[in-house]
RNA sequence: UGGGGCGUAGCCAAGUGGUAAGGCACCGGGUUUUGGUCCCGGCAUCCGGAGGUUCGAAUCCUCCCGCCCCAGCCA
């Protein structure tokens, strides 16, 4: 309960590290970074590390970071994941200016560039199929075999290739490839495809091309045309370094961008697969792309992670070159880091119990004063209504209290948070032995909590008054899946989603402040966790996602089966 | 068994020849009108393994082991 944490400062890492030498030895005079997302769904915890990365490094620098569009596949892209895209990295705190890109912006260069290739016999039509290039390729151990068009002349090539782009040919027919080596150790130099022919609707260009550039004919050079100084991307493309930088070499390009791979980011409990996700969606296992249980940025956000939490997440985890798996708490730790500092705390109870305060006069209502944030004492108190009739949580009583709980049971008196203290004395149950309300007296000394004499209950309760109580819904959240690496052991994925990872309460009390909460705004419901409005909720049916739970001591205690040892 | 990478605590991760940072998790203790927060303490005689070089090695050399990526007209 008091110095507030710190947002840890950036640390070092090696591409931090070799931006700064290339400035400090003038290699580069201004760092140009870019984040290159295809539209072709939603962005994710992970891309959010490389978003962190490439935004973080520009900024930390001086630079620039711009957002570019991979749109290089029609069959797979939308508008609508180009809308999501650019939303949620503002929403996660990074803007790139006047820097918005698209690969597409660039189709009518990189053609030019592809017949500059054609023309100095580096590139060239190949009539074979995609099966047929496959069997030419080779495997991992055997070298590849020439294909029978390889030698074509310029002039065909060119003409061919015009053609190609002229939409004379269907879907498949030839491909346009580099000439570069099919017995090289690395596959990806075996000839790589640079066009194909799709005849397909673009999200942006339209119907004005009928081929398209593959990944590794257009991210370098447009990596050069917007003058990228360090080209940062995953592991998985390391073996496509000595081809990026085999087009930058023979093409004339304005810049000499490179490449550095690092790390991609794996979380337990998660998964990360854009196919998967889609699939999760698709066949509506979740609420869509923003369900609270998703791993995408508008899921993270709905649930009322803050996007500081985010950041300060990518931070900690570094950045490296070694294959991890980062566990799913340590991501819940530096949200509840942010929200301990940021949330306003307030009452809510989930499963309510009634307690009657028979000698609280009956119609009496007080006004309590009570902390908006012990964290933050500039956040001032907010008045709350107390009267005779109140509801508790029903975890915080026992009428046969075990040895280590101390809340409320029988004869015992606890704290209600910023009112007064009060005792149980009477349990009564209906016919069927169930708990239904608590009889209890109140001391009138301790109004506000604190009693003269000091003395100190073991426990403190939220509560909320019966007559101003709002009813609510209450979605609480878990891990989507329950295996801590999902598929990893052959098991199918779907078979591991974890059913209790929503659980829909109704019939919960919150207090009366709590219907005017913002959608998206996460307050701490004191002693139970951090909860935000959800934008399914509606003027008189307010509902609300649970963010993350408190870190819960007593409920590790049991689950040890401790709570009742010596 | 082709090529490219990586192996430091349960999970991340510093360290790059001078005798193992930090965070998460975990375990103790203190404070506390949230069994939260905060504070204090503990937690790698050892850096995938084996040799070697050196006064001295996680850091250099050799060999071995393990894991990841590449055979899309996906990115």
């Amino acid at each position: 309960m008091t110095t507030p944490a710190q947002t840890p400062p950036a640390r070092s890492d090696f591409i931090r590290d070799i931006v700064a030498a290339d400035l400090r030895d003038g290699r580069i005079r201004e760092v140009v970074t870019r984040f290159p997302p295809e539209p072709n769904g939603y962005l994710h915890i992970g891309h959010a590390k490389s978003i962190c990365l490439n935004f973080g490094i520009a900024r930390e620098f001086g630079g620039r970071c711009h957002l570019r569009f991979d749109d290089t596949n029609p069959m797979k892209e939308e508008q609508e994941y180009i809308d999501a895209i650019e939303r949620d990295i503002r929403w996660l705190g990074f803007d790139w200016g006047d820097h918005l890109y698209f690969a597409s912006d660039y189709f009518e260069q990189l053609f030019e560039w592809a017949i500059h290739l054609v023309k100095a016999g580096k590139a060239y039509v190949d009539d074979l199929s995609a099966d047929e290039i496959r069997e030419y390729r080779g495997t991992l151990t055997e070298p590849g075999r020439p294909s029978p068009w390889r030698d074509r002349p310029v002039d065909e090539n060119l003409d061919l290739f015009e053609r190609m782009r002229a939409g004379e040919f269907p879907d498949g027919a030839r491909v346009l490839r580099a000439k570069i080596d099919m017995a090289s150790p690395n596959i990806n130099l075996r000839d790589p495809v640079m066009y194909r022919i799709l005849h397909a609707e673009h999200p942006r260009t339209g119907d004005a091309w009928c081929i398209y550039p593959m990944y590794d004919f257009a991210h370098g050079q447009s990596d050069a045309i917007e003058h990228i100084t360090h080209s940062i991307c995953t592991l998985e493309f390391e073996a496509h370094r000595p081809l990026y930088d085999w087009f930058i070499q023979n093409l004339p390009v304005p810049a000499e961008p490179h490449q550095y791979e690092f790390a991609r980011l794996n979380l337990t409990h998660t998964v990360l697969s854009k196919r998967v996700l889609l699939r999760l969606v698709d066949e509506g296992v979740v609420r869509g792309w923003d369900d609270p249980r998703m791993p995408t940025l508008s899921g993270i956000r709905r649930r009322g992670f803050p996007p500081e939490g985010i950041r300060d997440f990518a931070t900690l985890v570094g950045v490296a070159k070694t294959d991890s798996v980062v566990e799913v708490e340590y991501l819940e730790h530096t949200v509840r880091d942010v929200l301990n500092r940021r949330a306003l705390r307030r009452f809510g109870v989930l499963d309510p119990l009634k307690v009657v305060l028979t000698d609280y006069p009956e119609g009496q209502v007080e006004e309590m004063d009570v902390p908006n944030n012990p964290e933050d004492p500039g956040a001032g108190t907010r008045k709350v209504p107390f009267s005779r009739e109140l509801w508790i949580e029903r975890d915080d009583f026992m009428e046969e209290p075990v040895r280590k709980f101390f809340r409320l049971a029988p004869g015992r008196e606890v704290r209600l948070r910023s009112a007064y203290f009060i005792t149980c004395d009477e349990v009564v149950k209906d016919e069927e032995g169930r708990i239904v309300e608590l009889r209890c007296t109140h001391d009138p000394a301790t109004r506000g909590g604190d009693a003269p004499d000091g003395r100190r209950p073991k426990a403190t309760l939220h509560w909320v008054s019966a007559a101003h109580a709002v009813p609510a819904e209450v979605r609480l959240y878990e891990h989507l899946f329950t295996d801590p690496y999902p598929g990893v052991d052959g098991r199918d994925i779907f078979e591991t989603v974890n059913p209790a990872s929503e659980q829909v309460l109704t019939g919960c009390f919150v207090e009366p402040s709590l219907a005017s909460l913002p959608v998206g705004e996460t307050v701490q419901f004191e002693r139970l966790g951090y909860f935000c409005p959800d934008r399914d909720s509606a003027p008189g049916a307010l509902v609300f996602n649970r963010t993350l739970t408190l870190k819960d001591t007593w409920a590790k205690l049991r689950k040890q089966g401790k709570h009742d040892l010596a």
